[in-house]
DNA sequence: CGGTATCCTCATTGATACTG
DNA sequence: CAGTATCAATGAGGATACCG
């Protein structure tokens, strides 16, 4: 089921090929580390999950949430109001983004110099 | 033995994450098409190429060129000096990228609206 | 045939600080 | 806890023209 799904309309025109707009989607360079964290640990909080994703400002997150959610990849619920808490889960679309996610991230632990073994580990 | 290759020295020590490292390479706009292209239609000339990748700019696709060979994803083969003739073609370390494109394309093809069927029957 | 050279614009990321 | 506001820097991508 979740495989037949479709993209809503932010898939481009002007792109021809399927494929760039897999790539803008998952070629932005923390998109697909949120998505294999989530996809792991699933459903987050936005603190959490900036201490899952290393390294990226909460800036950073937040505008990729943005455009996760947008798309559909992402669903934000608001948990509960006081303290305000809210959750980024995977949508059924996101969570389609599994195969394409994993083998990028296999292909990254066999080829990437072993020197980054510290990182692959936290798969 | 292409599985087990390992990557130059392009890979960022600034990234901790592999899976970020491989967004950085296949998630360029044209790098997924260019080597999809040549898994398919295998080495090709420039100029072939650049039909192949419909909507590419020669300046853009020289500088992707650029950018896969420095990290070994593609070849550069000079065939013949009068009237100047290369060829491009996937080195193995490029070839270890079709599960990664593939996926990729599939996913797309799989998701996005349909009004795009005319491009993602070149597969 | 196989590219370079310019020039220009928009997108992406980052550091830092601040807020309800 | 869950973000926004600024500001600055970099880079990717595109249009057009030209070269050996």
């Amino acid at each position: 089921m979740a495989d037949t799904e479709r993209l809503p309309a932010w898939c481009p025109g002007e792109g021809w090929y399927s494929i760039t707009t897999t790539a803008s989607l998952v070629g932005k360079k923390w998109h697909p580390v949120i998505i294999h964290r989530l996809l792991n640990e699933g459903p987050l909080g936005f603190n959490a999950l900036q201490e899952e994703v290393d390294g990226i400002s909460s800036k950073v997150l937040s505008e990729s949430l943005d455009d996760l959610e947008d798309k559909r990849i992402v669903s934000r619920t608001i948990v509960s109001e006081k303290p305000v808490r809210v959750e980024y889960a995977l949508t059924d679309l996101g969570q389609s983004l599994e195969s394409v996610v994993v083998s990028m991230a296999e292909w990254g632990e066999q080829h990437l110099d072993p020197v980054e073994e510290e990182a692959a580990s936290i798969v």
